[in-house]
DNA sequence: GGCTTCATGTAAGTGGTTACATGATTGG
DNA sequence: CCAATCATGTAACCACTTACATGAAGCC
């Protein structure tokens, strides 16, 4: 149950309906968490029906109205809660990784071009989350706005995802480099 | 199906039984995927019933008996199958990041203990990792081993662990010390 | 006239976690 | 003597993915 909790704090900076969460959560600015559109709703559909959020309808002309949500005050007293728990650690799941770790054993021309695509993925990404750290801290420097800023936690996680993707990009090129460089050295054989 | 390939991975190097692989894969060497025993148990006797594993019975006296396994030859195919076809993104998913995202709305006292505990985990395992990768290596340079060791896999994937857990730990870190000192900074109004 | 965006879901299937069960041996 | 290690599982549950469904408006 850990995506009602990535739900309750994402609607702690906006009020937004699925639709939207579903653009933040499914790419692009989903920095803390990933999930599907479907998982969305029927997410916000539970936290409704439990009093988490509340929904209102919103009517749009040349538009399909839409709900938009707000964490309730028991909402915000689950998110505490939650907070306070201990965490469970986390863990490393990629399929990449596991392909490099046979390496040795398959062709490696199609992991190399797996590992260049993903590098790309996430320079792509690293970049957008420069910019969003950017947008966030305005005109003050980065120490300034954490010492005093008024929202830190979207910017502190949003540090974090872009310190996964800046590894994740230099592991995919150093090790693409080294797979290409022994699949030249056993041609030259 | 990722955790199938995870083990015949696994099963590359070495013999094991499902309890030497829930060792690995629980924590420890886990380097590049978890699972817990349970799921080992179940894999296997799935992987076994496949004809991609197959398993031998090891008596032992003073010890519960055991069974090994080994990669067959459509094992390795099914490997080779599963490399060559296209990754799908990996996610970040992490409680304690959600936790950091409401950092504003909520007490920071439990959370900066849990960035603490998770800052000491990551350390260790970081250590672990680097003497993981001297074993491998030997008396060569990693250039050198990189170039020319015969078996480069669990070196690539532990340095995916390794650079996993530096920056993991670098960030639970400086995010405690900034919670830290807006922690003092409101105490002081 | 066809593709993308907005907007919201249902249904079936797979994979992972939690809880529980058993039993002998070695080490402090 | 009690805890940890070796060794292997079953059962129930929860979370995530894949496939499918619907419909209007705007854009090239």
């Amino acid at each position: 149950m850990a995506l009602r909790h990535a739900v309750l704090a994402a609607l702690l900076d906006a009020e937004l309906s699925g639709y939207q969460l579903a653009k933040s959560f499914g790419m692009g600015v989903a920095n803390f968490w990933h999930a599907l559109p479907q998982q969305l709703y029927a997410e916000l559909a539970r936290l409704e029906k439990d009093g988490l959020v509340a929904g209102r309808e919103v009517v749009q002309d040349s538009r399909p109205n839409k709900r938009l949500f707000t964490v309730t005050g028991a909402g915000l007293a689950e998110l505490e809660r939650f907070t306070a728990e201990t965490a469970k650690p986390s863990f490393m799941r990629d399929d990449l990784v596991v392909k490099v770790h046979s390496a040795d054993h398959v062709d490696t021309a199609p992991l190399i071009a797996q590992l260049t695509e993903r590098a790309g993925f996430a320079r792509a990404k690293a970049e957008l989350f420069t910019r969003l750290l950017e947008a966030m801290r305005g005109s003050r420097t980065e120490e300034e706005f954490l010492r005093r800023g008024e929202r830190v936690g979207p910017y502190l996680t949003c540090l974090a995802g872009l310190a996964y993707e800046q590894v994740n990009q230099q592991w995919c090129e150093r090790t693409a480099a080294v797979l290409r460089e022994r699949q030249a050295a056993r041609a030259d054989r």
